[in-house]
DNA sequence: TGGCACCCATCACCAAAGCCGATAATCAAC
DNA sequence: GTTGATTATCGGCTTTGGTGATGGGTGCCA
């Protein structure tokens, strides 16, 4: 048993294919297709049911995969014990980020990353389907932390450190009915027309299930993937738009932003890792600088 | 980074040797070399000192050891989970064991074990030098387990189970002045002369310390490495004996067996596993079965 | 139903690497 | 200095991982 095989092994697990995998891992199929029989000769137990549409894990390659993950982990960890008294920490990490997130300071805290940790090399990788698009991708192994935005609940398979949470507020123009209201109902918009983010990322999905739960519809006419956005279309009348809410970034036009109440919507932004694996100490040295560079000053669920 | 030169890296550094290194893995003493020297190179870093008697860790190789073994146990592990799968639990364990422990019973214990596992071969292994010289086989990497008998306390390197405390007894010949006390002190024995077990034997271990603690200094005649020749001696008037008591082995004999009080002196049995290792599946399965083929009935610290 | 697209297995070939055996180089101890 | 023990180096052999092309099987669709 190598660790080649097991790297392949996981590959193709990963991806439920031998082409795919070979493409990931650089190599010929027919070389994963040997490497994976050897594999399964030696261990005496078939590790895939081999398809026409791809391949599934046998119970014998549902049992390895995890340990074939452990022993791949232990296997870096080694690799970074030795490299780490040397060189310090380095590596390569890829981050899996919302489109305009400026409630962290990237550039901030990739040059502090940089200073400490010259030899770590980061890639910032942006999904156009928010966060259930990062999640994916975290799950499939293309990312080694992704940030996520949520309503604060559980997602399987990954691992989330809460970073933020912001109440999800209303903004209107300054001249609509509900402009001058110090707090609004959900059930006072559902016959608005709404602009909001795209399905999948966070936002939406918590505006969505808000009231799908109170058993209303509601109608989103413009779909944005920035806050500021959100807000200019809000301002030319195209509709109203619930986001998270920072009063600050609003003052001196002419759209208002209301808190919400009935029910409380916050916004919850962590950062998550996959439960299947184990960070790189530079994934981790990463991970670590992330709270440091988050804005706290709003960090409140008041109203 | 192979499993193969992590697995020379470690047997290297656990014989500080390249050249018995080789020998244990039954490859020549170049392969390691080249093999170690690939590895140095991969990595950036010297892991050994090398000096003409033998090498010694380096910083670098001292860090990489744990890893090593981590990821060489996780690969064991990955092995383990599939062929446990369809032939069960598999594999070799090698128990060190002391030269006649009748406490447990080991013949039932081992075709238990081969009834629920028959994939699992065991080798038994005896040291001429006691527990002394099991516990450096341990550490050394030649045992998975190992029974050793001490005082009860703490010993480095491995993790003890205990199984077993009997209290030491004095073993005297009906006609000998001590004879019909029902409790004796070791202060009484002094003059005596001894029939105990070798240095490196718990049992001498224990007795030689307790006198040592009390300022004393005793004169050992004869050395037996079994309790039942200890007792032929002592009946033949070579001597006293502290060994670890079972009245009922000496009922209808001229040999008393009387109990020891300042101090007490119990002989504990244990089980020993290395820290550094983790217990392969066989190891384990052996292992869990050992408290139930401990003779229970003389568990008993009293006088 | 026949063709097509997709996917994995097999094969011949090549280059790289592991292993062996022998030998050189180094160092400590006597 | 000589001896003994230890690691490094070298040439040659064998194994094996990788490649690229090909074959065979399966589902999909016209």
């Amino acid at each position: 048993m190598e660790l080649r095989q097991l790297e392949q092994f996981v590959a193709v697990a990963e991806l439920s294919s031998f082409t795919r995998a070979a493409q990931r891992l650089h190599v010929v199929q027919s070389g994963v297709s040997a490497s994976i029989q050897g594999l399964e000769r030696e261990l005496g137990a078939r590790l895939f049911e081999r398809g026409a549409r791809g391949v599934r894990l046998t119970a014998a390659g549902n049992a390895l995969l995890p340990a074939a993950r452990n022993t791949l982990d232990a296997a870096r960890t080694a690799r970074e014990v030795v490299t780490q008294l040397t060189s310090g920490i380095t590596g390569e990490v890829t981050l899996g980020t919302l489109a305009s997130i400026d409630v962290i300071n990237l550039p901030a805290l990739l040059g502090q990353l940089r200073q400490a940790h010259p030899g770590i090399k980061v890639r910032l990788r942006t999904s156009a389907s928010g966060s259930t698009g990062l999640t994916e991708e975290l799950t499939r192994g293309d990312l080694d932390a992704a940030l996520v935005a949520n309503d604060g609940s559980a997602i399987a398979g990954m691992r989330l450190t809460r970073l933020l949470t912001v109440p999800i507020r209303c903004l209107l123009r300054s001249d609509h009915a509900l402009a001058d209201r110090s707090a609004i109902a959900l059930a006072d918009l559902a016959a608005e027309q709404f602009i909001d983010f795209p399905v999948g990322f966070g936002n939406r999905l918590i505006v969505d299930s808000a009231f799908a739960r109170l058993g209303l519809k509601r109608s989103v006419s413009v779909e944005v993937t920035d806050v500021t956005d959100a807000a200019a279309y809000v301002r030319h009348g195209l509709g109203v738009s619930l986001v998270p809410g920072w009063p600050a970034t609003l003052s001196g036009t002419d759209v208002r932003s209301i808190v919400i109440h009935q029910p409380d919507l916050p916004w919850v932004l962590s950062v998550g890792v996959s439960t299947a694996r184990t960070s790189s100490a530079a994934a981790q040295a990463l991970l670590d600088l992330i709270p440091a560079y988050t804005r706290s000053d709003i960090v409140t669920n008041q109203h």
